[in-house]
DNA sequence: TATCTTTATGACCAGGTAGTCATACTTAGA
DNA sequence: TCTAAGTATGACTACCTGGTCATAAAGATA
């Protein structure tokens, strides 16, 4: 948790900083970050950030934290009850995911790289939490499916819950892996991840889900 | 490529060296490994490693090639025609990975991270090369069995290849994240990854195998 | 204005890294 | 046994990191 003095700063300062450390967490991994060269740029003092936070990983949570409420904000209202199927309800999901993407650019991009610059020995913890707090809530989501009928119920739901989340990962891992999104590119020039490219990201998830639809969906005839 | 004075080194040494190097860059991220705590353990100058390699990397791209050559000696003769369809086929790449795994442990394991310790900043290229690589293995295979009509066309094939890789990868990462295999405390131990767990890497293969069939199986009144 | 509290600073510390290089040691051949 | 080539060494450089702390500056209160 951020120290009081943090908290009392003014507004703009604090965006100052959470906004520089954004960037630098969103391009390397937590090892490699480096504090002394994101005070450099910002032109504070190295002690300072001692007297906003505890340490490197208190600063990195506190951005975990902030990000993960903004996004909540967009996508906490969404539903599964409020669509006809597991699939219309996966989709609205990155509908409104792009939405945050595109006001809010930095934290996006920092959540997109999150599991990815996690992978920091000396967080390996706190990634695996992450991971089975996701993993979990897509076995839920599964869990749920196969008790109203609308998902198969002969695979494991362990198998299920886990396959679903990779197919949620491979979606923005795909658009990168064939040039339609740049996260890296976007960081430096400050632009959304999807700007301009909500179109082929919906496509691609609609791609995906006539791809993988068969394999959750229970068959009619059983 | 390493120095002919690493290559006139006796076998014993050589093999030292190389496997305590397998075991650093099996447990961290290329940017975290650390050449001075490996010389270290082993009790060698580190002036020496730079009489072997030409630099960290240099030494690093060494070991991804011992590796593969390995691996590939394990599974590079299985091919696609031998087998009545495509999952009878992916089924013995993994029964065959596994017996690369008993028998090099160390390699194993180290091919295992790589893609996961390629993240760093310093090597990127590397990844995206290497990812790039299987990505397109697996395209080509799924555009063979659309070609013989055994897959659905319906679909881009970038969509399924790349879906293919990702449920290759998931089925291990599965394994981890259900606590069936641990490479960290293996590697620790210096046992291989699957030892006494063949079978239960097998039954989650099949698992898999049997929840994404129908996603890419051509249905049979198509 | 004087006092007290909060905030900002940057030199400094201990510890780490990849890579260098002159020197010493080994080995093989004559 | 002497020489020459190959191999091993570890102190050293230049540079980086996260984190500390006494001190200075700024703000608020009276």
């Amino acid at each position: 948790m951020p120290k009081q003095t943090f908290l009392n700063l003014d507004e703009s300062k604090r965006k100052l900083i959470t906004d520089a450390f954004l960037r630098e967490f969103a391009t390397k991994p937590f090892d490699v970050a480096s504090l002394t060269v994101v005070v450099k740029k910002i032109g504070i003092a190295k002690g300072s950030i001692y007297q906003y936070f505890e340490d490197k990983l208190d600063l990195f949570l506190y951005l975990v934290g902030v990000c993960s409420t903004t996004k909540f904000k967009y996508i906490g209202h969404i539903e599964r009850k409020d669509y006809p199927d597991f699939w219309f309800y996966f989709r609205a999901l990155y509908e409104h995911g792009v939405q945050f993407d595109l006001e809010n650019p930095l934290q996006s991009q920092f959540l997109f790289q999150l599991m990815e610059n996690l992978h920091s020995p000396s967080i390996k913890h706190l990634y695996q939490e992450m991971l089975e707090q996701s993993v979990a809530g897509f076995e839920e989501m599964v869990k749920h499916e196969v008790a109203i009928g609308l998902f198969r119920k002969d695979i494991p739901i362990q198998v299920m819950g886990f396959m679903l989340y990779k197919v949620g990962v491979s979606i923005q891992e795909h658009l990168i892996q064939f040039r339609v999104i740049n996260p890296k590119i976007s960081i430096e020039k400050n632009i959304p991840i999807y700007k301009g490219k909500k179109d082929k990201l919906m496509l691609t998830v609609d791609h995906y889900i006539q791809l993988v639809k068969p394999s959750f969906d229970k068959k009619s005839n059983q």
